[in-house]
DNA sequence: GGCACCCAGCTGTCTATACAGCTACGGTAA
DNA sequence: TTACCGTAGCTGTATAGACAGCTGGGTGCC
C-alpha cells in the first residue's frame, strides 16, 4: 500500500472540483496560501501540485493576479511519429534503405511554396525506399533547401538516413505534421510491394531549423503492415517514475 | 532583463552535455546531492530541473539507483488528434451527429481486453457518424466500460458527443491512440458515403480516468476528406508560463 | 561457497521560511 | 474629477533540513 501522496491528493481534488462543475471554466481558484491552510500543508506543496495543473492545462496561472480554470481541452491527443531507422531499430529489425533518386530538381509549386523558395528555384531531391528486414515499409520522398544542406547530394543514404544527416546539418527546432490516407498508386504499389489502390498511410513532414524551413518529406507506409501509435497522458509530469 | 532562473540553468546545462556527448545514451548523471554542489544550489533546486527534464524526457530516472539519459526522440515528432466537434467548430462548420447505435452488447474479446473487462462481459456500445455541414466526416464505433459511465445508454448523443459526457463523467487523465489507414469496407463506405475500398484514416482511441481503462473507440476518417495535423516545437515543458 | 543481513547512497516527498516581481485596489493629493 | 502612489495579496523561485522507500554491494555468518 503506497499512500497517496499529499500533492497528488491536492491535484485530484483540483481536478475533481473542476470536473464536478464548483469551479467553471474561468473561475478564480483559491489562492497558495488559502489552499495551504485548507489542506494543512506548506505552501511549497500546494505549489508542486498547481504548477504541474497548470503544465496539464487544467488551470491558467498569472502572476500578481490568481489562478483560474482553463478552458478544457482535454478530449484532443497526441500521436507521436518517429523516425523510421528508430521505429525499426527498437523492433529489432534490420534497416536497409535504397536509394531511387538523389538530385537536383524544382519542386512542385506547393513545396517551393512550403520551403520558402521562389517558383522554379531548384531543390534538393531524394526518394528512398526504407525495409524492415528486407520487407518495404516506407517509401521517402523529399525535398531539402539547399542553402540549409550543402553536401546533400553527396551523401550516401546507405550510412546515415536523410533525417539524420539533416538533423546533423541542421538541428531540428520544430517539425510539422499531417497525415492522411491514401489509396496507392501503381508507382508506390511497386515500391512497396502491395497491391494498386491498397490503403496507405501518408505523413507529411516539414521540418525547421532556427525558424527556417529545411525540409518537405512525403512518407509513405503500406496500411497494412504500419501503424502509428502513442500514448500520452494528460499528466505529462506524472507519466513517468519507473 | 529578466536573469535566468537557477534551475533553468541546470536543465540547460545538462541537455547541452548530452547534446556535446559529454554524457553519452544510458550514461549515469551525477546524482542531486552532487549537481547541489557542483552549482551551489540546493537539492529542491536541482530535484526541479531534473523532475522537469525527467517529464521532457530528456533523463529516466531510478529510485534508489540514478539518474541517466534517456534514449534519444529528438527526430520524433507528434500529431495532435482533436475531438471530432471541436476539428469542424474550429473550421466554422455546423457539426451533426447520427446515432445508429446505442445498446448493450458484448465487446469483441481484444476490446474486451483492452478495456480491462472479463470476456463475456457486457459493455455500452455505441456507432455514429459525425456530419460537418452535412457531409460524413467520421463513424464513430465506441465501446464504454459500464461502471465508468452509467447513463450511456440515456444519453442524447445529438446534444453532446460521447466524447464530452464521457469527459464530464470521468475526466480524461491519459489516452492512446493507434493511426492507421484501412480500405473502406461497405458498410463503413456507405455510413461515409464514399465507394467501397476508398483508403480511410483509422483512429483507435483509448482513454483512461485515473488509470482505469473508460473506452475504446474506433474513429474511422475518410482519407479524400480529412487529414491530421500537427506543429510541435521541440521542448513541450517549458512552452507556458504566459 | 552460499546465504542473510546491514548499510551507504539515491530519488521522492514535505516543511517552514524567505524574498522578488507583479497586479489590482484604494486612498490621497492636485 | 483625475492622476498618482502605496500597499496587500498573489505567484515564482530558492533554501536548508528532514524522513521515507528503494537498490546494490559488501560483510559476516553458516
Amino acid at each position: 500500500m503506497s499512500r497517496e501522496t499529499a500533492y497528488r491528493v491536492i491535484k485530484r481534488s483540483i481536478r475533481e472540483g473542476i470536473a464536478s462543475g464548483e469551479w467553471p471554466v474561468g473561475a478564480l481558484l483559491p489562492s497558495e496560501p488559502a489552499l495551504s491552510a485548507t489542506f494543512r500543508v506548506s505552501r511549497m506543496t500546494v505549489n508542486r501540485a498547481m504548477r504541474e495543473l497548470a503544465a496539464e492545462r487544467y488551470i491558467r496561472r498569472v502572476p500578481g493576479v490568481g489562478t483560474f480554470v482553463a478552458e478544457p481541452v482535454a478530449q484532443s491527443g497526441l500521436v507521436e511519429i518517429r523516425n523510421i531507422a528508430d521505429e525499426i531499430a527498437a523492433r529489432g529489425h534490420v534497416h536497409r534503405a535504397v536509394v531511387l533518386r538523389l538530385a537536383e530538381a524544382e519542386p512542385p509549386a506547393p513545396v517551393a511554396s512550403d520551403l520558402g523558395l521562389a517558383p522554379g528555384a531548384p531543390a534538393y531531391h531524394s526518394i528512398l525506399v526504407h525495409e524492415e528486414n528486407g520487407v518495404p515499409l516506407q517509401v521517402e520522398d523529399r525535398y531539402v533547401r539547399p542553402d540549409q544542406a550543402p553536401g546533400y547530394l553527396e551523401q550516401d543514404f546507405l550510412k546515415a538516413t536523410p533525417n539524420e544527416f539533416l538533423s546533423r546539418v541542421a538541428p531540428l527546432s520544430e517539425a510539422e505534421h499531417v497525415v492522411s490516407a491514401i489509396n496507392a498508386d501503381p508507382v508506390i504499389a511497386a515500391h512497396l510491394r502491395i497491391r494498386a489502390g491498397e490503403a496507405c498511410l501518408r505523413v507529411t513532414r516539414r521540418t525547421f531549423s532556427g525558424g527556417q524551413p529545411v525540409s518537405v518529406a512525403e512518407l509513405t507506409y503500406p496500411g497494412s503492415r504500419f501503424r502509428l501509435g502513442g500514448r500520452f497522458g494528460a499528466h505529462p509530469m506524472e507519466r513517468d517514475h519507473g
